[in-house]
This record gives C-alpha cells, sequence and structure tokens, in this order.
DNA sequence: CCAGACGTTGTT
DNA sequence: GTCTGG
DNA sequence: CCAGACGTTGTT
DNA sequence: GTCTGG
C-alpha cells in the first residue's frame, strides 16, 4: 500500500529529471512536497504523455482518482479516499480503473514513501526510497471528471500497489503490498505500451536490493504541527528497535 | 431484468 | 475493541 | 494508513 | 460507464 509519500523536490527540478524542458516558466513555483498524505488530496505533480505532440509533460493532479462516471460532489469526494491506490492484480476488471488502465497511464515522481511498522503492539514510520534514484516513479493512473454542478475539470490520480518485496515485507510485517516503482528504463514503456499483458508485465515489486529505509520521527502523523517540513523525512531512533536488522 | 455499487488496507 | 474522519 | 472517538438529553 | 447480486 501506499497513503503517504514524498515528493520533495520543485516542478523544475522534476521536469529536468523527465527531460521535459520547454514548459519551465509555467510550472513553478511549486510547492515541494516532504509529506503528503493521501487522504488529503492535494495537487501533486504527475509526468504523462502529451497526446498530440507525443512527447511528456507534468500536470498537477489530485491523489484519489475519481473515476469519469461518477455523478455528483458528494460521490466524487466519497469516492476518492478509496482510489487512492489500485490493486495491479485486478486493475484491468475493476470499473473504477480498467478504463484509466487502459488509456490514461501516468507516472508518479517520488523521493520516497512512508510505511508503519508494527512491532511489539507499537506502530513505528518508516521512509522508504531508491538511493540510486534522487526522483523515481510509482506507476499510476488518472481519469478525468467534470462536475455536473460546476462544470469544473477534476484530474485526479491512483498508485498502483503489488506484493511487497523483502525489504517492504519487513516493515510491513503483517500484510504484504508495496507501491509500484518502475525502473527508469520502463517508465516511456508504461506510457507506450497499449496492450494489457505487457502493461501488466511492467508492474512488478522493485528490486529490494535497490532500496533501503530507516525509521523516522512521529511527527508525520502529529496533527498539530504540519508534517510537511524536512523534519519530517529525517532519520529518528527508537531504542526499542535497535536490534532490528532491515538487510538481512 | 433492475438496483446499487464501483476501493484498499489489515487481521494472532 | 472497533468505527469514523482525514 | 493513523488518530481519535466511542453517548444522551435538551437547547438562547 | 459497467459489473454484481438478487
Amino acid at each position: 500500500m501506499c497513503y503517504h509519500y514524498s515528493i520533495n523536490k520543485t516542478a523544475t527540478e522534476i521536469a529536468e529529471r523527465y527531460n521535459i524542458l520547454p514548459r519551465l516558466p509555467q510550472i513553478d513555483p511549486f510547492p515541494v512536497h516532504y509529506h503528503t498524505n493521501g487522504f488529503d488530496h492535494e495537487y501533486l505533480p504527475i509526468v504523462l504523455q502529451n497526446v498530440k505532440e507525443g512527447d511528456l509533460n507534468i500536470d498537477f493532479m489530485q491523489w484519489g482518482m475519481v473515476p469519469a462516471w461518477v455523478k455528483g460532489e458528494e460521490h466524487a469526494s466519497g469516492i476518492r479516499s478509496k482510489t487512492l491506490n489500485a490493486r495491479y492484480e485486478t486493475i484491468d476488471v475493476k470499473p473504477s480503473f480498467k478504463h484509466a488502465f487502459k488509456y490514461r497511464p501516468c507516472l508518479v515522481p517520488a523521493t520516497g514513501y512512508f510505511e508503519w511498522m508494527h512491532y511489539n503492539g507499537k506502530k513505528y514510520p518508516f521512509f522508504i526510497f531508491v538511493p540510486d534514484m534522487e526522483i523515481f516513479s510509482f506507476a499510476g493512473i488518472w481519469d478525468e471528471w467534470i462536475s455536473e454542478q460546476t462544470g469544473e475539470i477534476l484530474h485526479s490520480f491512483a498508485i498502483i500497489t503489488c506484493e511487497a518485496n523483502r525489504l517492504t515485507s519487513k516493515i510491513h510485517n503483517a500484510r504484504k503490498r508495496m507501491p509500484v516503482i518502475l525502473d527508469p528504463q520502463n517508465e516511456n514503456e508504461w506510457l507506450m505500451a497499449d496492450e494489457i499483458p505487457k502493461k501488466k508485465a511492467l508492474l512488478k515489486p522493485f528490486d529490494s536490493s535497490r532500496m533501503n529505509a530507516y525509521t523516522i520521527s512521529r511527527l508525520i502523523t502529529d496533527r498539530n504541527r504540519d508534517s510537511n517540513i524536512p523534519g519530517v523525512v529525517r532519520p529518528f531512533k527508537y531504542p526499542e528497535l535497535n536490534d532490528l536488522e532491515l538487510s538481512g
């Protein structure tokens, strides 16, 4: 699963990472997100294929995908907390996701994500990242929803999940899921492929040996403070976890 | 056929 | 313990 | 996912 | 819009 992640880079830096240079003036300034909570449905930078010109573009979409067929604002705000993630196993058959899976793939730029380990009855937050990629991509899907009431257009997205790999299943010691992270050489393929088996073949757990993680402070879920600050991704030690071995 | 849902996570 | 709201 | 509530009566 | 349960 993945309900909390980090993209603490400016839109300009993200554009450079994906070789999207020409449109820079339009997309900055944009706030960085040391921590975004899915249930806040923030606007976040998304990379997608520009249908007309064929090159990549950045758009800003709300996390929590509202499918195009949803009727009414109330229904839209009700469903988006349940569509933060989409299971890869059923993404091609679920009514909420199959259309977006077929026609609207996207990359979700990230610098890391957050997960809680359950240990002796307590929960410990971890920051999980890919040391060899400052910005990496979750595989995502998006959709366009138009409000009947206001005519307003909403672009929103979901992050695809798969079974956890070795590292992430140790942090998730109960149920084992993780967001799909794409190898950079597969990013374009994810945006371009049009055969369902080809697309599903890309949705695999990322190489555990290329990932790393450490504990962070409980500031991340402190409701009395803004968690979107650098301190939220800084290492924080819990003495009772000292014996824990993540790499083995 | 119609009505109603449409989703994920976690669980010693 | 379990549900709800964010 | 986590944090926080979890109930009723009567109401200027 | 499309699927599922009754």
